[in-house]
DNA sequence: GCCAACGTTGGC
DNA sequence: GCCAACGTTGGC
């Protein structure tokens, strides 16, 4: 199981449309570094789900429900995507202030690159966000 | 293969 | 709205 963390500009999809939506295709990456991160993603693999721009908060945690395949909104078959699913809203959101501020999470991919829209995680941060949102969730 | 110019992302 | 940090493009 790997983990990740998706960043999205609440003006173009949020969280709470993403809560209605049930699903969605994580489309639209247009960055061989993101690429490469869709293409290492497995059915059942975790990702936070992040605003950027408005927000800049982690605001919920989904799981992938498709592996990557041909992004259908790319004219060049080389760009992928992957569908995501809710699987819970982070009882407190973490917000960009207070990853900064925490020297266990100094390392974090999101924070070394910040234009990657598509970063991974190791298992200790995501331990340590969990911690800090206040939330649990079942590793089935 | 280098590098200048330009475009995009995302924090502030 | 500005700017830093990239990534991409195209001339040479």
């Amino acid at each position: 199981m790997q983990f990740w963390l998706v960043k999205s500009e609440p003006f173009k999809y949020s969280w709470q449309q993403l809560l209605i939506d049930g699903s969605t295709c994580w489309d639209g990456v247009r960055n061989y570094q993101a690429r490469n991160n869709l293409q290492a993603m497995r059915e059942c693999d975790k990702a936070f789900f992040y605003h950027s721009n408005e927000g800049l908060a982690i605001v919920g945690i989904v799981e992938i429900c498709r592996s990557s395949y041909p992004d259908p909104t790319a004219d060049n078959p080389r760009w992928l995507a992957v569908d995501v699913r809710p699987i819970c809203t982070l009882k407190k959101a973490v917000c960009l202030h207070e990853i900064k501020a925490n020297p266990k999470l100094s390392n974090m991919a999101m924070l070394k690159q910040g234009r990657l829209s598509v970063c991974p995680i190791s298992l200790s941060e995501w331990q340590e966000i969990l911690n800090m949102g206040e939330t649990k969730i079942d590793m089935d």
